[in-house]
DNA sequence: CGACAACTTGACGGGCGTCAACCGGAGTGG
DNA sequence: CCACTCCGGTTGACGCCCGTCAAGTTGTCG
């Protein structure tokens, strides 16, 4: 086994940075029982309602949680990438509140929810180290509803692309400095409350600003402080290390 | 002590309704050493960027937890109500990214934080009721994620007195169908993303339209049925049992 | 009963939504 | 190899919801 890559090696070192993880600890992981599939973007991954028997974990590829209104308004409330559980919550509670969605074709993993729980409770580190990332969760939705409650159309796509780049460079995915954007402009509109059209324009507009440069889809940070500053963005919420 | 009312008595009833809690559970939770205070309205009970060695726990009264931008806008994230946690989330993360501040005269009782971490981890029951609070208040942050970028004023408003009746009610604190609003317009306008004066204009219409009838800073639902659905209210994200 | 906070109301303006047209690149099939 | 299609991005015109400002009015607590 030793070198092999792992379908969840990406979560095993996620875990490692949330608790001080032993051998025995990250053993005990790595013998989980899973099985691994490759969904093609727009794949659900979880839907409200629904009871939840097993545990999703995005191997590689991006991910976005996201709510309906009645009247059919869509609201992402977080994304996701490599190594990420998308369902901690269901270790606890029953039904899903909202969906989970690939955004980019991926690969997941799927693993026995009872299993993770038991793990939970018999080592206190992995306990410890997936309640302290459901809490980190809870943390980016309060600065989520800061961004959509209380900046502007500007600064909460620029907000946004802050926080991507960072986690991104946290996990190892890309530089901060220039990265794939996974989403469309449609996604990020609605994960910031805009239409699709007014983030065009923003984009736009920081890309006259010199704050970034676009090409495709991929996004070049040229200016790190500039959008810092017009992001109002302090990651101490992510409560990352890096 | 039996029969006698405690402080913690609130915590240990909600805990209870999260989790199957046996009498040594109870007892051991009643145990925790703690020292009560009353605080007028206004007092910050949590400081962003400060470390918590003490938990919080609001015995009566009410609170917000916000967030500031650099410009000075404020948004708040949560409300809270007796025998809520207010820092759970200190368990596990060292500084604190957010304020929390009592909006009335309320009753606050400090627990001390290693005592209460100790107790998650030697009573699974505990340690899940505990846990399991933490997720349900991710979950009506993605409510409120929802509420905020993709409801318009007169629904995101409508929606937070539901919020607030449903959660009153199944604390104990009041009736669904009347109840005396803990917060002034320019707390509610601080929740939903929008100004007191425009929140104003929406209680009126409210008002106007008969799903709610205000007296001072009373407020009771004349219609629950037409306020729930111009609220698009779906109590399912409270994860409560009633 | 005075002072101060909270609420109420109106006029006006702007940021963002809506609608609609067009562009461009990637995948597909002839 | 090129035409067709489709999805995502781009741009402009126009309008509305909600913000802003400012002036009362009500309520509450000393």
């Amino acid at each position: 086994m030793h070198g092999k890559p792992h379908a969840l090696d990406g979560m095993i070192e996620k875990l490692g940075r949330l608790s001080r993880l032993d051998g025995d600890d990250r053993a005990a992981l790595s013998r989980l029982k899973h099985s691994v599939a490759d969904v093609p973007a727009g794949w659900y991954l979880i839907r409200e309602g629904t009871p939840s028997t097993d545990c999703c974990l995005l191997v590689s590829g991006f991910a976005c949680r996201h709510k309906l209104t009645a009247a059919g308004g869509r609201q992402i409330v977080s994304f996701h990438l490599n190594g990420d559980l998308l369902d901690v919550q269901h270790l606890l509670l029953e039904t899903a509140d909202h969906n989970v969605q690939a955004i980019s074709n991926a690969t997941v993993a799927w693993i026995s929810k009872a299993q993770l729980k038991e793990l939970a409770w018999q080592r206190p580190a992995i306990g410890q180290a997936l309640w302290r990332d459901s809490l980190i969760d809870a943390s980016i939705y309060r600065e989520w509803v800061l961004n959509v409650g209380r900046r502007d159309a500007r600064s909460r796509i620029a907000h946004l692309l802050c926080e991507i780049a960072t986690r991104c460079s946290v996990a190892g995915v890309a530089e901060v400095e220039a990265f794939k954007l996974p989403m469309t402009q449609e996604q990020i509109a609605d994960a910031t409350g805009l239409t699709a059209v007014h983030v065009n324009r923003m984009l736009m507009l920081l890309g006259e600003q010199g704050a970034i440069r676009r090409k495709g889809r991929q996004v070049e940070i040229r200016n790190w402080e500039q959008l810092r500053r017009i992001a109002d963005f302090d990651p101490a919420y992510l409560h990352a290390a890096a």
